[in-house]
DNA sequence: TCGAACATTGTTAACGTTAGCACTCGAGGC
DNA sequence: GCCTCGAGTGCTAACGTTAACAATGTTCGA
């Protein structure tokens, strides 16, 4: 066999990258029509395409994206702005947009931050502007986050990532309320007396509808609201969590996300308790080993693809000055086996069927 | 209070973005100039770099990537090539890349590639190639992108994750092997007469270095080697790959990442095993949440952004036409409780002190 | 006092692409 | 046969920046 007859491969060392000039002089045509060819704008006879496409493919060119955003004023690539972590929620959202972006026709630059104040958000922005992306997405959904791309906003197309559309509180923001309820109606409705709450960082959004939703629950059956404690989205800050939940005799805990769940779930165990037989514990996010767990976790669903993907969607939309209605993400209660009824209290007490009467203190 | 006088922070509607033109027109020197002062090359007198400095300040000027780009033929973004999954490992990278790039002046534009076909990765160089990137980093640490990094590496500089320079095998590949030989004899110390393997996807390097460890500490030790189960990295292929170790009676297992361990340690517990009574398990990463799982998950610890940090110094060196060596990231082994002693194998069968010699068949 | 070296600034020509207009044909209606 | 129309093509001027060189003064040693 012959070695491969593939010039494209070989480029060698000394060559040039062809431009559109070297494919116009191969086929033998004016820049303008390997331009239109290239572009798939404009009309072009037949002939005269085929063999500009030949000498494009001869020549293996490319299209220079500068010099074409330069004249375009169109980059075709949006910015996203993420929190540094690797957090499996901002994570799998990027690999949405990734996805949409892509899907049509635009790349994706990224921008992580350290921390989240707002000066180091709007930096960010900043220095995706100066990039000369076409808009971009803010995958830091946090308050701090808010306002800088309010302020960003102002200069290119900028979209927070929950889908808060510059005003009015997004749906994603009441569908996580939502669902907060339903895991502490499910908790109640084991026959718990109250749920306890570990929950995220209070200037994330998501945290908060998490907690609203959890209180507002609560409130509604009328059971004492226990004082929520925070941790930091990490399975370490959930274990500390834990020691306190158990400390204030927890029966039932929901928890701002899986992994702190994990760390409550190894600081009840660690004390002897079994879960869900002395406490049921409730995570958010649904990771995908949340069903693998010992045991395996009762959370709550979260298409973080599709909000991803929507985001894109809404910031496309933008850009071709079109309003784009995101739509809500619904996320779905998971029942697993990490809840279960509540302990009975007294050693031999006979078994209530609806211990549902408002708490005494 | 009167409104604040910052111009900048409202550009209007109709006003065109400012360019070095009208800042050179406000300070009232050549756009030359004002270039130099923006790239802080050259020699300006004092005097009229604040004034220029000043014009930029007031008009909120930013320099043009795309331009600045088309002329200098660097674009100062590199690409990184990453599987679709969010994975820890590939995810953890993509902040160490983030960071080190950043801090040299470099953004990162992201190409997340859905399947690891050679086409699909190839693909994915080449549109990182149109979007005139200077260099490129594949976290795809799969065989399939060996070649179409060294494709691509043919018309732009490249780089592959694990630190796999182009030619030679990579340290990080034995910095695994060495872990994971590590791991298998920390389980033979134990008294283990032999290991089980629960592995990644063979075309992952990752994955062959670590059953290679896995296998060459079996084979120095003299024990039967069990057939390794192939799993794709998730617990959910853990969770299989655990019933049917389960079923060959294994008493050790060395899982390819915490993840998979995640589902070998259910599939145990729920046929009514004990971790690490009657079965000991081993994982690979040290994710976050390893040291609060149920048990605590005995596992080899990476740093993965150190890992990514290194990927851009070699290839910013590369930029430069010098050769960076990338150096080992050493993984560690972390014990923690799920690993323990062989189970006494006989119901009273005298407890052996060292159980080493060769295993009957 | 003169010229050389230097610091500072300006002028001009790229970089590779696309938009806008102008041009050349052949076809078809009158 | 003339005019119009449209398809197909080419020419020219941007887009915003930097590199290379030229043109100023300015300073300093001889």
């Amino acid at each position: 066999m012959s070695p491969p007859a593939d010039p494209a491969s070989t480029p060698g060392e000394g060559t040039r990258t062809p431009v559109l000039a070297d494919v116009a002089e191969l086929a033998g045509v004016s820049q303008q029509t390997v331009s239109r060819v290239v572009r798939g704008s404009g009309s072009v006879a037949r002939r005269t395409r085929e063999r500009v496409e030949q000498a494009i493919a001869e020549l293996g060119y490319q299209p220079n994206a500068a010099a074409r955003a330069l004249v375009t004023r169109r980059s075709h690539r949006i910015g996203v702005v993420a929190a540094s972590t690797s957090l499996y929620g901002p994570a799998l959202t990027l690999v949405g947009v990734q996805e949409a972006a892509r899907a049509a026709g635009y790349s994706v630059t990224v921008v992580m931050v350290s921390d989240l104040l707002p000066a180091t958000v709007s930096e960010a922005f900043q220095e995706l502007r100066g990039q000369s992306v076409d808009g971009a997405i803010a995958v830091v959904p946090e308050d701090a986050s808010q306002a800088a791309v309010a302020a960003a906003d102002a200069t290119f197309p900028c979209v927070l990532a929950p889908g808060l559309d510059g005003a009015g509180v997004p749906d994603a923001y009441w569908s996580e309320v939502a669902a907060a309820r339903a895991v502490t109606e499910h908790l109640l409705d084991l026959g718990h007396r109250t749920v306890h709450h570990v929950g995220g960082p209070v200037d994330w959004a998501e945290s908060r509808a998490r907690s609203t939703g959890w209180r507002t629950a609560l409130v509604e059956a009328m059971r004492v609201v226990p004082r929520p404690v925070r941790g930091d989205w990490t399975a370490a800050s959930g274990y500390r969590a834990g020691r306190e939940v158990l400390a204030a005799g927890a029966t039932a805990v929901f928890c701002g996300n899986d992994h702190m769940a994990i760390g409550v779930v190894r600081a009840l165990t660690e004390a002897g308790l079994s879960v869900p037989g002395d406490v049921s514990v409730v995570g958010f996010d649904d990771v995908p080993e949340a069903a693998y767990l010992n045991p395996p976790l009762t959370t709550v669903h979260q298409d973080f693809t599709e909000i991803g993907r929507r985001c894109v969607r809404v910031l496309l939309g933008r850009l071709n000055r079109r309003v784009v209605e995101p739509g809500a993400v619904t996320p779905e209660l998971v029942v697993r086996q990490s809840t279960g009824p509540a302990p009975v209290v007294a050693s031999a007490a006979p078994r209530e069927d609806a211990p549902r009467s408002p708490v005494p203190g």
